[in-house]
DNA sequence: AATCTTGTTGAGAATCAATCGCAATAAGCG
DNA sequence: CGCTTATTGCGATTGATTCTCAACAAGATT
């Protein structure tokens, strides 16, 4: 991982009087070296595995630092679940999801961007994050398209 | 309510071997009375205080078939909570959302809505349904901005 | 209209994610 | 080093959603 993440981190714990610890560290490091999307509990499992002796509420005590920090994004998941993705130094982008094989594609515009400030400017609203997520269909389920499936929503 | 959503709900049932039930239909008429956002919670104590004998379980089960007919989307809600709102017959639109005072702001753009197909084109997506979820501070909040607000991420 | 098949309901138990309370611990300051 | 107080881990708890299963009833068949 990025010593500068690191760096980033302590420095937004100090600036709001809450203190470096290395479980956070620990989890801080975990959350960089996952790239893709996961949850809680998958971190969770890691950290376990790893013999790293930290405890499951620390994990969720720490996510949203991590949000607030600006290093790491809450995306939509499944039902009553939260999805993380870790977002430092990476580049933004939105997804395509298909509701038949459960693919996603990761795609970014800048068009799509620029247009999303612009009409923020308009109502007055400040974005910090956007999450766009098309659903339907991709490619190959598209042509094999069978009405009346049953995949799951 | 509308008579034709009534018949475009039963002939989804009917397509797909289900049934057309009492229950079905009163949470139905419930779900297009209501002209916001809401929860199963809000629509069950509605449903409740209106004296229908109909289960939670039932209300929870109802709303993905709704989903899956076409005539309700599930859009991003708090931490951990399913938020549904009825779309039939309506424009579609998307959403701004402050992160600090919770405030949602509904809007719908032209362009943004063409360039997206566009995108997908590019990538031989068929898009569906999409959802947009733009978060960040509304105008008042932006204002009296303090750093370090402990508001839930 | 009576019968049959099978999807649906209601009630409560069960599950699962997320949060909380509290005593023990340790970060960071002087 | 010693003090203050944020943080940890554990287990209990909350709260939303799902499951189980027996009773019921929709819709097809006769």
């Amino acid at each position: 991982m990025n010593r500068e993440i690191e760096r980033a981190f302590s420095s937004y714990l100090r600036k709001n009087g809450m203190r470096v610890t290395p479980e956070r560290k620990a989890i801080l490091r975990e959350v960089f070296a996952l790239h893709r999307h996961f949850d809680v509990e998958e971190l969770f499992d890691i950290l376990r595995r790893k013999k790293t002796r930290i405890s499951q509420a620390s994990v969720y005590r720490s996510m949203p630092l991590f949000v607030k920090a600006g290093l790491v994004i809450r995306t939509a998941g499944a039902v009553g679940k939260v999805v993380y993705e870790h977002v430092y130094g990476h580049e933004h982008h939105d997804h395509m999801f298909c509701v038949k094989c459960g693919k996603q594609i990761e795609f970014n515009d800048d068009k799509l961007e620029k247009l999303q400030v612009e009409i923020c400017r308009k109502y007055g609203f400040n974005p910090e994050y956007h999450n766009l997520e098309i659903d339907g269909l991709c490619k190959n389920c598209a042509k094999n398209k069978r009405t009346g499936g049953k995949y799951e929503i």
